[in-house]
DNA sequence: TATCCACCGGAAGATGGGGTAT
DNA sequence: ATACCCCATCTTCCGGTGGATA
């Protein structure tokens, strides 16, 4: 039987070619046993728990920092260990994304589920799943903490509702025996500025602060996940540090550097020198911008592709900054041609807002005066050729 | 100094498409 | 069939914005 598979171990003139040995640790999903650079937030946040130790309620958190930061590591990190440091004790860690439950009707069904209440995931009236959640947490009687990961998005939309809703039951509670903390983890630093002052009454936060990873930092990341994820000396210490690097100067994400890591080796697996190297990693920087633009660009409704186009035919054409003013003209007769009728221009200048924040196009304000203040495309995140290819590959359908 | 330009962006409401309950 | 409910997307409305211009 072994011998049939025999011809996957077999490299031709011996030597060994494969460098990726597990490619989960390339993941930014992956959380590992140590968190490099953050061991300050780890400690404030471990003290920050101390309460429960003592089955007493730790005060409400907040997460704030950059993308990349390591945020949701140490949550998932500190919390991991918590949980098993407090088995049997009466507390419950529920963990939700506010990315996917951005409403809070579907962050109220997820606290049912988490709570064993199967309820429609739609549908229904949100008092109900409210009452549903209140009944079933004090029937458990126990502490819960709350993580809300990317709660700047839940607020975005509600309005601090749920955060207020949560925070106000520990009024109503028996203090020494439950209690609902909530930890919110947000990308935007101003997120606590913008909550409602009787939001902010009552969950009324510590911080901790995510400071952007230096480029040392980086370059210990991606040496852990290159000693738990790539064979042993199938890289050069030189490729790690030109990415820690060059992420460094991009603003500190690990995500990236890691992203980056991972096409690097892929690369450098497919072309058989056995051997990661700077050259790969120069490579990769490329393709990982080209594929993260063009899933963005596949994924874009209809009247989005057609504002792109305006803006990008509009640089093609010679204009280095079009405004907002010129790409909704362009756009409307494209909407006309393609037998639609023209959102209006409200809905276009979001629309460049929406193309900005998926790392499209970049956006600048010019106050230009008796010309108005506009929004202007200052630059696109490929070359605008390249990105007209895209768009022709996608409308063509 | 007042006014104006040409668009900004928040708020609220309309619309239509998903669903549940009776 | 009818009466609800949730939600994303879009429109309508409207008070800013800040240099240019009168």
């Amino acid at each position: 039987m072994a011998a049939r598979y025999s011809h996957l171990n077999s490299i031709p003139s011996g030597r060994n070619v494969r460098i990726i040995q597990d490619r989960r640790v390339l993941s930014d999903a992956y959380v590992p046993e140590t968190l490099p650079g953050r061991d300050e937030q780890i400690l404030m946040f471990e003290e920050h728990l101390e309460p429960l130790l003592f089955n007493e309620p730790p005060s409400h958190m907040a997460f704030t920092g950059m993308a990349g930061t390591g945020k949701t590591a140490v949550a998932k990190h500190v919390l991991r260990h918590k949980s098993e440091e407090l088995r049997g004790a009466p507390v419950r860690f529920i963990y939700i994304n506010c990315s996917q439950a951005n409403t809070s009707y579907r962050v109220m069904y997820q606290l049912n589920r988490a709570f064993g209440i199967l309820v429609p995931p739609s549908g229904y009236p949100y008092d109900v799943l409210e009452d549903n959640f209140r009944k079933a947490f004090l029937e458990a009687d126990v502490r819960m903490f709350l993580v809300l990961d990317e709660v700047d998005l839940l607020v975005r939309r509600d309005g601090g509702r749920l955060l207020y809703s949560l925070t106000r039951m520990n009024y109503d509670l028996d203090l020494r025996r439950n209690s609902v903390t909530v930890l919110g983890i947000s990308n935007t630093l101003n997120f606590l500025d913008r909550l409602d002052r009787r939001v902010l009454s009552s969950y009324n936060p510590d911080r901790i602060f995510f400071q952007p990873y230096s480029a040392d930092e980086l370059y210990n990341i991606l040496l852990q996940r290159a000693r738990l994820g790539l064979r042993p000396g199938s890289w050069e210490d030189a490729a790690l540090r030109r990415i820690a690097a060059k992420v460094a100067r991009e603003g500190g994400d690990a995500r990236r550097a890691i992203d980056l890591l991972r096409m690097a080796a892929t690369l450098a697996e497919r072309d058989r020198s056995g051997k990661l190297t700077e050259d790969h990693v120069e490579q990769a920087e490329i393709r990982v911008d080209e594929s993260e633009v063009q899933v963005a660009i596949r994924t874009l409704p209809f009247h989005h592709l057609l504002v792109l186009k305006a803006a990008v035919d509009l640089l093609l054409a010679g204009d280095p900054r079009p405004g907002t003013g010129k790409i909704y003209e362009r756009y409307e007769r494209y909407a006309r041609r393609f037998l639609v009728s023209p959102l209006t221009m409200r809905r276009v200048s979001a629309i460049l807002r929406e193309l900005e924040s998926q790392g499209i196009i970049e956006i600048e304000m010019s106050y230009g005066g008796a010309r108005g203040n506009t929004k202007v495309v200052r630059g696109t995140a490929l070359p605008p050729l390249r990105l007209k290819e895209i768009l022709n590959e996608v409308t063509r359908v």
